[in-house]
DNA sequence: TTCGGCGTTTGT
DNA sequence: ACAAACGCCGAA
């Protein structure tokens, strides 16, 4: 079958690249898509048939079909994959990829090969771009729960479109134009490769150069009474996770991650910028900017600070720090109230840019205005290299230091499901360059670049050394087996905890016990939704004076979405498949938990033993719990509930011990009162530190 | 939504 | 020692 594609924005057949004449163009009279008649394979058999003509989009009965399937498909079959006891972890390994892919790989038995291709059938129909019938490269989703491709959703946007592609539901102004990455649909990708890492990392290095820091820190960043009771402003920042000085240039590698061998992997997310630094993504607690004037820059965080600020994803234009007024106690200020200059952080961004270092980025979800920015907390993004940097007059009227950023890291953005890392691209042409007083070009070869013969962007010469000194090897060698035991068990939760992620209750944030898809693919405790309707009848009868009249249908809205679901309502059915999917998994935790129990606790003893970091292992065991809560809004989607702050409020009032006012937090304060069952398993199995596994 | 105010780290 | 830093919270 030949490929079909429509007309783009501009008219031009998308097949034959050429701009029909009017009369060769079919119109689809479910989309309104043009459509250039001599490139479309099924043509209307009849003249008068053409005004009834559905294009290959909208007459795709597979397309149809897929309209109702939850997008949680996608995690349901990897975890079908995960448990499926008859498969060797190679197996799996090529399977989570094939679903990911979409994609067959070539050496196969035909029986296996049928099996996975239903599988991959499966996804892509039920998470198929529309409009380009491909598994959505950058996937926007809208309310009414179907996802496009940003490129593509763009374009039907473009085109004056205000209704979704799929299901003709009308897209909401805000999204249209601002639509944001799904980096849910992004997630399963982020954990099969991240299981295949899992497999490979057991052979530690122990000749790395270790730094540690703070080791006498809590793992969560609390100290002072006040940052107690306001939560985590003006907290002190927790213990440093890794191993690397911080004033390392370019990525953390898994020698320098002794809790998980694994190291800072793209697309890792935390709540915010404490812990972001915490694992070595961003060691700079408030500024943009983590650098050293003549030495270079080694991260910077993208958070909507600066107005002249664009991203692209994989390029972006970053304002240079200052040219602010923060006198007073300000920490920010919107507006720009003198001239920049390439002086401090941004004269170590221009180093960085001269010198070619690879820069850490982080995304933060205060950038509101890139569609590449994550929904919550902030994320690591991985490896840019500032290839230009000039001087020019901003958008407020005053001089800004600018920095061309292109990525070059080995591993693929979190918001593209390629399966390969950065290739060298050509430079974006950008426009305002030609009015830059000076721009600041690379003359000398970059330190960081791709290697044509191992395909991979490296360290071409040598980095930077640090500034620090690293401490001496007794204590590194106590903390690193310390962390090394913690590690084991870290490292087996790890998957199942992230698998865990996708099933919660959008209304108590808990792990569904009786599980139901609403027809708009959100999913609710079968309790849960029934509650949030208590009360109300499906029909409200009208009556005026004392004649009862047509009973009216009440119109009952899923509480993640603006569809009513009343329909739905009245037969109300458990999501069998995904029931059984959790408690599997549950069992799973569970068995772990107790073979976890049975060999590990020599380990345990000792270290608990030692008396003087009890303040450190009842940290541990808190940030455990806080590992296995809801999800921190990222993979379900904040939801406005009520119930859910009136929640937090009443428990963060309340005298609740001890152990849990120390938390400060709410959501804490929570799980406390109604978090139970299998679970449990998993807390006592995991007492690594508040992790950043809350990918997207 | 905006705004005041602060505990901390880092570069200089 | 000092000032700046793309934070963070809760009150208005």
């Amino acid at each position: 079958m030949t490929t079909q594609l429509p007309c783009d924005s501009e008219g031009v057949c998308m097949v034959c690249k050429v701009k029909p004449p009017e009369e060769e163009n079919l119109l689809c009279v479910t989309c309104n898509t043009p459509w250039h008649a001599p490139c479309v394979s099924d043509l209307p058999p009849t003249l008068a048939s053409t005004n009834q003509w559905l294009c290959p989009d909208c007459s795709n009965p597979d397309a149809h079909l897929s309209s109702s399937a939850p997008p949680n498909t996608l995690v349901a079959a990897m975890l079908a994959v995960e448990n499926d006891a008859s498969l060797t972890p190679n197996q799996k390994a090529r399977k989570r990829q094939q679903i990911i892919t979409g994609k067959e790989p070539a050496e196969e038995e035909e029986e296996e090969e049928q099996q996975k291709r239903s599988v991959s059938d499966v996804l892509t129909r039920s998470l198929a771009c529309s409009i380009c019938i491909q598994l959505p490269e950058r996937p926007v989703t809208t309310p009414c729960g179907h996802s496009f491709c940003l490129k593509c959703f763009q374009k039907w946007i473009g085109q004056g479109k205000r209704n979704c592609a799929k299901c003709r539901q009308s897209i909401p102004p805000k999204m249209a134009s601002q639509p944001r990455i799904n980096s849910a649909l992004v997630f399963a990708i982020r954990m099969a490769r991240m299981a295949s890492n899992n497999n490979q990392a057991s052979a530690v290095s122990r000749t790395a150069t270790h730094f540690l820091h703070n080791q006498d820190k809590p793992d969560q960043p609390y100290t002072t009474e006040r940052a107690r009771r306001n939560g985590r402003a003006n907290a002190a920042s927790g213990k440093i996770f890794v191993t690397v000085p911080t004033d390392h240039f370019g990525p953390i590698t898994a020698e320098n991650d002794p809790l998980r061998n694994q190291g800072l992997l793209v697309g890792e997310s935390w709540r915010d910028r404490q812990e972001c630094r915490q694992w070595g993504a961003h060691f700079v607690p408030i500024g943009g900017i983590a650098g050293q004037g003549e030495r270079g820059a080694q991260s910077v965080v993208l958070s909507g600070g600066y107005v002249d600020d664009e991203d692209h994803g994989e390029w972006f234009l970053y304002t240079g720090s200052g040219g602010k007024d923060l006198s007073g106690n300000k920490r920010t200020n919107k507006n720009h109230s003198f001239d920049q200059k390439f002086e401090k952080y941004n004269r170590a961004l221009q180093v960085s840019c001269l010198k070619g270092y690879p820069v850490r980025v982080v995304r933060s979800h205060k950038e509101k205005r890139s569609s590449y920015a994550p929904e919550t907390g902030v994320r690591y993004d991985g490896i840019y290299r500032i290839e230009k940097c000039w001087h020019i007059a901003g958008l407020q009227g005053f001089k800004v230091c600018r920095f061309l950023f292109v990525r070059c890291d080995n591993e693929p953005a979190p918001w593209t499901s390629d399966d390969h890392g950065d290739r060298p691209r050509p430079l974006p042409v950008i426009r305002e360059l030609k009015k830059a007083a000076v721009v600041y070009e690379r003359t000398e070869t970059p330190a960081w670049e791709f290697d044509e013969e191992d395909s991979r962007w490296k360290w071409k010469k040598p980095p930077p050394p640090s500034k620090q000194k690293a401490q001496n090897g007794e204590h590194i060698e106590a903390a690193r087996s310390k962390f090394n035991t913690q590690s084991k068990k870290f490292q087996i939760n790890r998957i199942k905890e992230q698998l865990r992620r996708g099933f919660s209750c959008m209304i108590c944030r808990e792990v569904m016990v009786s599980p139901v898809t609403t027809p708009c693919a959100h999913n609710f405790c079968k309790s849960c939704l029934e509650d949030e309707f208590a009360g109300q009848t499906f029909v409200k009868e009208r009556s005026r004076g004392g004649r009862t009249l047509r009973s009216q249908k009440n119109v009952m809205n899923c509480p993640a979405c603006p569809i009513d679901i009343s329909d739905y309502l009245q037969n109300l059915q458990v999501d069998v498949d995904l029931k059984a999917a959790i408690e599997s998994l549950k069992a799973e935790a569970e068995e772990i938990g107790e073979s976890m129990e049975s060999s590990e606790d020599a380990d345990e003893l000792q270290d608990d033993g030692d008396g003087k970091d009890e303040d450190t292992d009842s940290a541990n065991k808190n940030s455990a719990e806080e590992l296995n809560d809801s999800p921190k809004g990222s993979d379900v989607g904040e939801l406005k509930d009520s119930n859910q702050g009136k929640r937090n409020t009443k428990r963060k009032k309340d005298d609740c011990g001890e152990h849990l006012s120390e938390m400060g937090d709410g959501k804490m304060a929570k799980r406390s009162e109604e978090y139970k069952t299998a679970e449990e398993a998993v807390d006592e199995a995991n007492d690594s530190p508040s992790s950043p596994l809350n990918l997207p």
